[in-house]
DNA sequence: GCCAACGTTGGC
DNA sequence: GCCAACGTTGGC
């Protein structure tokens, strides 16, 4: 079993909107890196550690699980869709997700600021400069360190 | 709002 | 294939 860790701004759609929804299409990703991790690497009940960014406190906030296999993103062939991609056909789709499932909240928001100053968590790659990238694999040595914090 | 990092685009 | 311009991400 892997590992990983997403982003999602909480405005867009948060770990409260997860736990209501239950799965989620993990639609919109419009990154090569990250597709090609949705599409060859990501397996039915691998963890997720599900990540606030672009808000007022970044944290990690709760965990989930994949919940499919590999399948076309649905809003690269609506035209009226945020993420619609001309260049895309049912052929040849370009982009792929996968569903997240909600697993639970954590007790307590890891904030980035915290993941920041624990020094075993330095090569996390959260904790590096420039990481933009909003789908990674984490380390099992990461992912309990991180959850040791709750 | 600023800025660093970095991916993408397009001219050559 | 190079590289400048531009757009996006995301912390602060």
């Amino acid at each position: 079993m892997a590992y990983w860790l997403m982003k999602s701004e909480p405005d867009a759609y948060s770990i409260d909107d997860l736990k209501r929804d239950g799965t989620e299409p993990w639609d919109g990703i419009r990154n090569y890196q990250a597709r090609n991790m949705m599409r060859d690497d990501m397996k039915i009940g691998d963890g997720v550690l599900f990540y606030h960014s672009s808000c007022k406190v970044p944290a990690v906030v709760g965990i989930a699980k994949v919940a499919s296999g590999p399948y076309p993103d649905p809003t690269q062939f609506d035209p009226k869709a945020k993420y619609y991609d001309e260049k895309s056909t049912d052929e040849n789709p370009r982009w792929i997700l996968v569903d997240i499932a909600f697993e639970r909240k954590l007790s307590r928001d890891i904030t980035l600021a915290e993941l920041k100053e624990h020094p075993a968590l330095a090569d996390f790659r959260l904790n590096q400069r420039g990481n933009r990238l909003s789908i990674f694999p984490v380390d099992k040595k990461h992912w309990d360190l991180v959850l040791s914090l709750e």
